[in-house]
This record gives C-alpha cells, sequence and structure tokens, in this order.
DNA sequence: ACTAATTTTTAGATTTGTCTAAATTTTAAT
DNA sequence: ATTAAAATTTAGACAAATCTAAAAATTAGT
C-alpha cells in the first residue's frame, strides 16, 4: 500500500549512507554521523529523517536516530546493486581504472530502469563482486556476507589473498597501483614492525613495506 | 569567461528543447511552443528564459522568445549526442528495442561524464546515426544534416529507402514493427489515393496501404 | 544529582523550479 | 484605428532541499 514510487534522488542517497553506516538492523543511526558522511547539516538530516519515515523508508526515533525499515533495506540494496552493476559495467566494457569508476557510478545509480540494470547484469555476466571486491546485491535481495579480515589483523607468515578495500577514494587505489597491490594478489605477512606497526608482506614479484593505515584499509581473506 | 559548467538537469531539458523547436539559428521560439512541448506552463518558461540568459546560453527578447546562443548551442549537440549515444548502446549492446530506448536515454544523457560518453562512442564503434535514423552529433559539435523527405511527398513508382522516423512515439514505432517496416527497407510506392492520401506501397515481401498520417512520418531518401 | 558539553531539533530564511491568477503586451479582426 | 483575442509576463504562492542560529534534549563529568 506505501506508494514506495517516488523516491528522490536525494531521498536515494540518505538511504544508501544509512545503510552503508549500518542502519539495515534495527541500530539506530545518528543525525550527526550521517550528516558528516554526507557533508551536510544534522538539522537537514532532520528534516529528511521525517520525510523518510513519513514515507516508511526509515524508523525514527526523535533524539535517537533513524534505521532502514524492511522497505528501507530493499530499496537500499537495490540502490547498491546498481552502484556496483555499474562500476563492473565501467570497468569491465569501458576500460575505467578502480579510481574512476565510483564517481560516475555516483550518478548512474539513480537511473530508473529495472531493465536496464538486468540487461547491464547479464551483459557482464552477473558479477558477483565490484571492482573494489565488495559482493553484489542480488535481484532478489540476497546480500552475501563474504568472510574477509583486515590485513593489519593477519597473523605473521600467514598466506592471505587480497580480496577488497575498505578504503575507497581515487587517492589509495591509486597508492595500491602504483605499488602493484591488486585484487586478486597473494600476500604474506613477514614482519610486524613493533613500534609503528607497519607491515613488512611479501607479493609475488616483491617484498613492501606498509604502513599500519594502508594495511587498514586493505581486506584479505586467508587460505586454508 | 561565463562558468556554463553548472547546468542543471531541468535546464538542459529547456536547451534541448529550444533545439527541437529550431531555436539552433536565430529563429525565436515562442514561450508557448516551449511550454507546450515540455508539458509545462508558459510562466515557467519565461522564469527559465531569463535564467538562461543570464547564463549566456539563450538570446531572450521580451515578448518575442528565445533561441539559443553558440554556446547553448553546443550545449544543446552535447545532450543530443549523449542522448543517441545511448539509444545505440541500449538497442546494440542490451537488446531495447527502437521504442524502449527514448524514456531511458532521456535520464541517461543528463549523466556527466566526458570519459563515460566518449567510450560508449568507442565501444558502439562510432555510431553515425541513433534507432530513429538521427544523426549523432560529432564530439567536436559537426552535426551533419541528412538530405532525407517525408514517404507521404515521394512521387509514384519512386523507390526509396527508409532512413528515419518523425514521430518517435512507442506506439508509432511498434505499429512500424508490426507492419515490418524497418529503417534501410526498401520503399516502392505503387498508389496514392486521392481521397483520403493513403499510400500503397510495396516492401521486400508484401504490399501494404498505408494511412497520410503514416506516409508523413517516415523519412526516405530517394535512390538515385 | 547537577552542571556542562554535546547532540539534536526547531524556527525561519534561501534557492530552484514550478504553479495560478492577474496584468501587460502583441497580434488579429473588424 | 479600435477593439477583441491570444500570447506573454509579472506577482505571489508552494514544495523540495538545503542552510544558520536559537532552543531543547540527551549524555557525560564530577
Ligand atoms: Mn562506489
Ligand atoms: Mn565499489
Ligand atoms: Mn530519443
Ligand atoms: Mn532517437
Amino acid at each position: 500500500m506505501p506508494k514506495l514510487f517516488l523516491v528522490t534522488r536525494s531521498e536515494e542517497n540518505y538511504i544508501k549512507t544509512i545503510f552503508h553506516l549500518g542502519g539495515s538492523s534495527s541500530t539506530l543511526i545518528a543525525t550527526n554521523a550521517i550528516a558528516e558522511q554526507m557533508e551536510t547539516k544534522p538539522s537537514s538530516v532532520t528534516d529528511m529523517a521525517k520525510k523518510l519515515a513519513d514515507k516508511g523508508i526509515v524508523y525514527y526515533k526523535k533524539y535517537q536516530g533513524v534505521c532502514l525499515t524492511d522497505i528501507g533495506v530493499k530499496k537500499a540494496l537495490s540502490i547498491i546493486r546498481k552502484h556496483r552493476l555499474w562500476e563492473v559495467f565501467l570497468v569491465e566494457k569501458l576500460d575505467f581504472t578502480w579510481d574512476e569508476v565510483h564517481e560516475v557510478a555516483e550518478q548512474l545509480e539513480h537511473i530508473k530502469s529495472e531493465k536496464l540494470i538486468d540487461r547491464i547484469d547479464a551483459l557482464l555476466e552477473f558479477p558477483k563482486y565490484d571492482p573494489h571486491g565488495d559482493p553484489i546485491p542480488g535481484k532478489d535481495g540476497t546480500f552475501l556476507k563474504q568472510d574477509k579480515q583486515l590485513l593489519s589483523e593477519v597473523p605473521l607468515n600467514k598466506v592471505a589473498v587480497c580480496v577488497g578495500v575498505k578504503d575507497t577514494s581515487p587517492t589509495f587505489l591509486k597508492f595500491l597501483d602504483k605499488n602493484k597491490i591488486a585484487l586478486g594478489d597473494t600476500i604474506e605477512v613477514l614482519e610486524k614492525e613493533e613500534f609503528d606497526h607497519s607491515l613488512l608482506i611479501k607479493l609475488a614479484n616483491h617484498e613492501l613495506s606498509i604502513s599500519h593505515q594502508i594495511a587498514s584499509n586493505l581486506y584479505v581473506k586467508i587460505n586454508y
């Protein structure tokens, strides 16, 4: 009965942000957190919280925060699905680099056409992950949570495979390119420096020392 | 010097409409004509005319109408280029039919990324025409005007090739599909009915009687 | 438990894009 | 040349989305 048909671009951006901040379970996300993430003001968030609550997209408890309703989660997953499929498209079909895709996908994710995104999905042969290693939600709302961990938490001498990035900023991604670290690469932790928590890691053809900040933005999966 | 960098979606739609109504030369387009085309009110058009004039995109003469400046024409061609390239993409890469593409292209044409549209262009191998036979403006602003005429104006027993449609509504396009008329088809005018100006035409494998309204929405090029 | 600091909300203003209704200008018709 | 009709503009209003500044509520520190 709720007419979820009219969701504006701005509303979609709020929905996505709330999802990414963890508002998909019943955890309430603070107004300030949303405002900071979106580079907007808390008062704007409050306004939108009311609007989204009226539409049945979020649950809003005054002074406490918001979380997505079931409808809101569905909507969020649909937007994220579009965002990530477009990112794959840009890389696979148009030779964009992984640091270039996010900005354009931010626009493309708002295109309204179910047929379009389904066909893109098919053209790409139903990819499971986007160029940053993030899982692509299914058309039906399924959402794989992969078991991955930060490289900074991997024990010494363990061999792991790089599967994702936490920070997806162009700066970080280009740093990885420059240092020849890519998704799918095998990484072994050779040393952990006690002083600054930097790591000495071994890649296929080179060894490299990386700061803790780098290591705590790289997701890996340990080989058993 | 004028910062043409911020052009809103709404402004883009006005620019495109003015272009399509002939406002690319110095012909002034009436407020009412724009309003009707865009299904909006004349007063809204006046407001926008002022805004676009301020930005140097249109020349606006009070009570007379608007036409595009050189900057405006360039902007219009860029939007039309994007619209038509996306239409080709949808048909060629995603198996959309020619009656489905316009609606989605109306959204996609507003995506801001020069790299994106250039790569789409390359992926499609630099098409010259969109699925409706309309020419695709070049990146540099070139715009081929093809010599085509309406089927309704072709003399008897002349053989012509179908090269475009004037009406691009799904209704008309589906009518053409149903009657097996497609771009590239050869058409010969066998008879012209004096009473209602309907035509008897000969296609590759069938003859067909079409009304004047149909014939005056089909562009053809006569074989010499 | 009581301040003090922080967070959140409200109130009022602004911008963009639209509308209606009234006023103005242009055009067409006698 | 007047008058009537049509087109266009203005004035004022509204909804969406944002902001600033002030008020209210919550949280934290003692
Ligand atoms: Mn992204
Ligand atoms: Mn991504
Ligand atoms: Mn079109
Ligand atoms: Mn077209």
